[in-house]
DNA sequence: GTCTATAAGGAGATAGAC
DNA sequence: GTCTATCTCCTTATAGAC
């Protein structure tokens, strides 16, 4: 049996352009942002007319909170991939090493944009805001128990913790490192973790110990 | 003689009028960003009609390219005024520190956005490009100098120093914080600082040394 | 220089034929 | 369900009176 199940063939066809239509927005929306997206860059993208776009979906807001609904499952089903024997702290820099990577190849993790436009359009959207609401909620769990085992620094508030880590799946110094330091990929993702984690400051304190050696903490 | 030496009456009128329009500009940008930004908004702000607007600034395009120079002006400027005896380091961290603070006060202290569509807009504008390279190449210089000292990580590719810098002056962090956590601005900025510089991992090492005692480094 | 009125074009959304 | 053609509104920009 395939994936579509008891689906008929019209049906199957159905969800397959719809698939195409919410890749294509995905990849408008990565590259333009949602201002400057229009329904025709979607419909030609794929080769369908404009009324044929809006069959599927009623509105802009409509297929754009759709295809960020779906960018929110695969962000939630890529943390519960994760091996449970991974800590906090390793979770949480798996997904965001997994989020950069996806920006990287054009796609789109998790926000189109910082938009507040934006950001009130998809919180009016419910099916949205309940998958936000659990991830964050997750997420939130996760650093909070970084923050006991002191993986991550338990000074900080919580949430200052938390929208550093989403800031920094949408860092613009990747576009930036991507584009005029012509960096290689794994690099970039690589520094972008290593500055998350540890900020720019120095990596290594020296301290001295009694008799008056250097001893490198890292 | 006042600051505007000799010239007549109606050009300091203009000129007045010329800042208001672009502290107006600047707000609208801060707050809804450049697409969502119309001459209907400067003009309404101010209180004046859209064709007078255009007697000032020939297109929107004109209009931004101004209010953002004026913004790196301001940048340079503040950049100046530090006193000499700071650090590479402490540099950047005031400059930051100040940028974080124009934000929070619901101005702008560099870009309206990151949009790679108002990035070639800007880029179009010779006197802006202009700035921003004069600017870039002085932080650059910091960054290598603090590099050199060991106040700013120097294993880290000078370019992923720089960029986080950037990314740090608009990290969507601070209008969170400021929305949801409903945090002081104090606070905020001090946070903010602590994670560009020291990250959100531990900020501490314990390091045992030879007779075991638990030193801390920080 | 400032306004009222308006052109010109873009973009979301739809009517109606097939 | 898909298309061509069209509607409507919004926004940039300007013409022309005062």
């Amino acid at each position: 049996m395939s994936i579509f199940g008891k689906l008929s063939f019209k049906d199957q066809a159905f969800i397959l352009r719809e698939n195409a239509i919410l890749d294509a927005t995905t990849g408008i929306l990565a590259s333009k942002g949602f201002d400057l997206m229009t329904m025709d860059d979607v419909a030609n993208m794929i080769g369908i007319s404009k009324p044929s776009l809006y069959k599927h979906f009623k509105s802009k807001e409509d297929l754009v909170g759709t295809a960020m609904v779906r960018l929110l499952d695969n962000a939630s089903a890529k943390l519960e991939q994760l091996p449970e024997s991974l800590g906090a702290k390793a979770k949480l820099s798996a997904l965001l090493e997994w989020a950069l990577r996806v920006r990287l190849d054009g796609g789109l993790p998790f926000l189109p944009s910082t938009s507040a436009h934006v950001r009130e359009m998809l919180m009016r959207n419910l099916k949205y805001v309940g998958k936000v609401i659990k991830l964050n909620s997750q997420l939130e769990k996760l650093v909070l128990q970084a923050q006991k085992s002191g993986e991550i620094n338990p000074d900080l508030p919580s949430d200052v913790v938390l929208y550093s880590y989403y800031a920094r799946t949408c860092d613009p110094a990747v576009e930036y490192l991507q584009r005029f330091s012509k960096m290689e990929k794994e690099d970039i993702v690589r520094y972008m973790l290593e500055v998350c984690f540890d900020g720019v400051g120095k990596p290594q304190q020296q301290i001295m110990t009694a008799n008056n050696d250097h001893v490198r903490t890292r």
